[in-house]
DNA sequence: GACATTAATTAAACAAGGTTCAAAAAAATA
DNA sequence: TATTTTTTTGAACCTTGTTTAATTAATGTC
């Protein structure tokens, strides 16, 4: 059956997304399948490739959608707490996410699996809205926008890699310790250090005897 | 032709794993695959089916063999420096890495695909003798073993994720600043921010006025 | 050495999944 | 209504992991 009226090009195309973003929830990632997401969605396969070209760019527009909904979920949750506790909260969030939407996680941070090209302007576009997110939140505690900057691209990486090492059960060989007090116990202990190290970090060294110098 | 005399059993073992690692550092990730391994050593697929079972169970030996080389690797350079300086010295390896054998390094800290069962015993033991390298890192400065494990806890998953949003070019949108710089920073401020909190993370909180107390 | 037994090696065949493409069907247009 | 355009479909192809039965080499036995 062509053609059916039952949706425009616009609903098709956001059906399609939801369905990949279900089978993804309940299944995995490996469920996300040309043949899989048709069925899901009572299409042929060949309607998405007809809307998406192929299956590298469905998947970016799956992830893009995972992203903005994240995005709200952060976003409003940060505009209820207190200035100081933006960090703390989005840092307990990003936790959160992790664990409870593993398999999405999982989805959107799988490494690119061939020496594919680089993620479409848009897509990136949506990681750094995120990766603002998460500068708003240190700009109360640093004072200061820069010194913000500094802080989230020292901690989201850090927080990312606990989530990353927690899936693959690769901290749990040394701790039964959860994530979550790990995290944020590491920006505690971050917070304090810029705070010593005072507005300056390129001066500062370690030195031979271990003592903290500038 | 069968049992060609050419290879011992464990000669012919050796030569799939090395063949993997020759075929994903040249190629990338997605070159480990039965018909191209087979196809690099001479051999047909099924020999590699007979010798493993199955991909996934080649998969870890491979993957075990580059932890084996890792440990090698950054072990004897450890030996090499300072105590003091050995922290350091891990984090810049291990970046390091991370640039020069990229596929390797993709390749082993790929995610599950599946949802599959975990690692086998013999893997995770490889895994955390690398971890007990980081402590051994951090001993000499924390100055006591417990500490050393809190620090290597936190700072292990913290220069990984650098690591992995480098891999996936989620670094450079926000700065052009090397991951280098941005893991010595982190350990930096990090261990400053250990001496000050003074051997009780615990106790310590930010308040709401953002200034840090115990 | 001839024969039987065991072990290694191979590739045909199957299964699953991404992709191409030409035909079919519906909608739009004339 | 007839023609053109747009959707939709699924057969067919390709690649890749896996199973398996046949083939061949080594080993053991007499």
């Amino acid at each position: 059956m062509a053609r059916r009226s039952d949706h425009t090009q616009e609903q098709l195309k956001n059906l399609i997304i939801t369905g990949s973003i279900k089978l993804i929830t309940e299944i995995g990632p490996s469920a996300f399948g040309t043949r899989a997401i048709a069925k899901e969605i009572g299409y042929s396969f060949g309607t998405i490739y007809h809307l998406y070209g192929n299956l590298e760019v469905l998947r970016y527009h799956v992830k893009g959608r995972i992203l903005d909904n994240w995005y709200e979920e952060l976003a409003s949750g940060m505009g209820m707490v207190g200035q100081q506790d933006k960090a703390k909260f989005l840092v307990s969030t990003y936790i959160e996410l992790s664990e409870q939407q593993r398999f999405l996680w999982a989805f959107v941070f799988a490494m690119p699996s061939g020496s594919k090209e680089s993620a479409p302007d848009w897509y990136i576009e949506k990681v750094e809205n995120l990766f603002s997110l998460v500068i708003d939140a240190f700009e109360p505690i640093t004072q200061d926008r820069k010194e913000a900057e500094i802080a989230a691209r020292a901690m989201w990486p850090s927080i990312h890699g606990i989530c990353v090492l927690a899936m693959s059960h690769k901290l749990e060989m040394v701790s039964t310790e959860p994530s979550k007090k790990l995290a944020l116990d590491l920006l505690d202990i971050y917070m304090a250090g810029l705070k010593n190290i005072d507005h300056d970090p390129e001066m500062f060294t370690v030195t031979t005897a271990g003592k903290v110098s500038n």
